[in-house]
RNA sequence: GGAGAUUUACCCAAGUGGUUGAAGGGGUCGGUCUUGAAAACCGAUAGGAGGUGCAAGCCUCGCUAGGGUUCAAAUCCCUAAAUCUCCGCCA
């Protein structure tokens, strides 16, 4: 949600800002209906006014032993006449409502405008595995290692699912422990969320109204409940309606979910069992800050996802994205993409964003300054840290030797009972 | 799933139609006393959103949420949510 002040404002730059995110939009009908609405305003808490001052006369006049029945017809005059421009103000409030809810975030100013042709890799860590023998796609290794099992995946769930199995498990598992143990050392705050989620969580986070569709939605449960398609959902709502305490922030949260998300229409088949099924593993961190601090949060959050896929040894990049390829709710977001050998590409494994204030607004999430004693929202954050689906392929690729086995990367040893190569099954 | 109870400010809590934005207590902050602290006493402190104004201020909305009745609602009515208790169910 905008500030309909800084768009009242300073609406030309917003408009040119928006612009970027490939928005085009026109605030003339929505500025005249704010200075309308302002003038109804007036005019209805006048006439309130009025009506309180003569309802609280009642009591006195009646004890002095007059006549309160004019009073009374006073009032419903009064009543009668403000219902109409009640009625409208209510009208032109939807309205409006409606009009901001829909507009995107405002991208970050140093932000190039257009979509993803624009984005710009910023950093790169490695280079690309040579292989001096055939080199097998992640699901011939998987498959062939015993790790996943597709087969059975669409047996006991359909399309879109698979099976991690025996040190397939223990490696997803390893992950997701390895990066839990990286957050807890920098003191963020472990966080398990519930994964049916109510309506308003979704608003909040910005995902409704656009994505209504996006996310799976429970039948029996009254009101309805969707499963969450990030963590990040369940954390940037933990505050809502809340003033935080200044001491608090920057409020450090990670959580670890399965995420949940429909996805429409079919993928190459090159990329089976990377790219997102119906369902995959993530841990997400999320910051609230004070806005003078978000920025330095930011490269926290970027610095600390790119460390983690460092100290599991993949050649990674990072993008700066273009305005127009980041999403609604944000600001700025920064994407880490692992090198997948078999198809040559990068992949999303972590994308880091500020939300500035946009879900802050729409969760009411405030803090006290105590500079001014005033409210004032906080700034939210998050990136993952990381998204298993595209790590575990990337460290088969990566990390296989000709005789078809996998070396474990380091750091996920410990989580491994020890255990150094991944060998293929005799049979 | 069934039955009942509850929801008032930072916390506890009074309040069943009228100058109630809301008694009282605790807490917090300041002070007196004290070498210091505690205790006691004195004083201060009531959230939040919006409109208007240079400002002081004024006005509107706020007693879980949303409707309604009424000249007037924390108080009456309806709907919803959350919490608690009992019963049922529980892979």
């Amino acid at each position: 949600m905008l500030d309909i002040n800084l768009i009242r404002e300073k609406p030309e730059y917003v408009k040119e800002a928006l612009k970027k995110k490939l928005w085009d939009t026109d605030f003339t009908e929505l500025l005249s209906w704010d200075k309308e609405k302002r003038e109804l305003l007036k005019v209805v808490e006048d006439n309130k006014a009025e009506m309180n001052r003569l309802s609280a006369s009642v009591p006195a006049a009646k004890k002095a032993g007059e006549d309160v029945s004019k009073i009374f017809m006073q009032v419903k005059e009064i009543a009668k006449k403000n219902a109409e421009f009640e009625a409208k103000l209510e009208q032109i409030s939807a309205k409006m409502t409606e009009f901001l809810e829909a507009l995107p975030n405002i991208p970050d100013d140093d932000l190039v405008g257009g979509g993803k042709e624009n984005n710009k890799v910023i950093h790169v860590y490695g280079k690309k595995p040579e292989f001096k023998f055939k080199m097998k796609d992640h699901v011939e290794l998987a498959t062939s290692l015993g790790l996943v099992d597709y087969d059975r995946g669409a047996k006991v769930a359909g399309r879109g699912s698979w099976v991690y199995t025996n040190l397939g498990a223990q490696l997803e598992w390893a992950l997701l422990n390895f990066f839990i143990s990286e957050h807890l050392k920098d003191g963020y705050e472990f966080i398990l969320p519930p994964h049916l989620l109510n309506e308003q969580s979704g608003y909040v986070a910005g995902q409704f109204p656009k994505f209504r569709e996006d996310v799976f939605w429970l039948e029996g449960l009254e009101p309805q409940r969707f499963l969450l398609p990030t963590a990040e959902t369940a954390l940037v709502n933990l505050h809502r309606d809340e003033i935080m305490s200044e001491d608090d922030l920057p409020k450090k949260y990670f959580a670890y979910t399965p995420c949940y998300r429909r996805e429409a229409g079919s993928y190459r088949t090159e990329e089976r069992g990377m790219i997102r099924g119906y369902q995959f593993d993530k841990v997400e961190m999320v910051q609230y800050t004070k806005p003078e601090d978000s920025d330095k949060a930011f490269e926290e959050l970027v610095g600390k996802a790119a460390s983690l896929v460092e100290k599991l040894g993949l050649h990674f990049q990072i993008s700066k994205l273009a305005a127009g390829d980041i999403s609604h709710s944000m600001a700025r977001t920064y994407d880490i993409e692992v090198y997948i050998p078999s198809i040559g590409i990068y992949k999303e494994v972590s994308s880091a964003s500020n939300a500035r204030d946009y879900q802050a607004r729409r969760g009411r999430v405030r803090y006290r300054d105590s500079a001014t004693g005033k409210t004032r929202f906080v700034h939210t954050l998050n990136a993952s840290g990381l998204a298993t689906s595209r790590v575990f392929p990337a460290i088969l690729e990566q990390y296989q030797q000709e005789d078809g086995s996998v070396v474990v990367p380091e750091v996920l040893r410990p989580f491994m009972g020890g255990l150094e190569v991944i060998r293929p099954i005799k049979k």
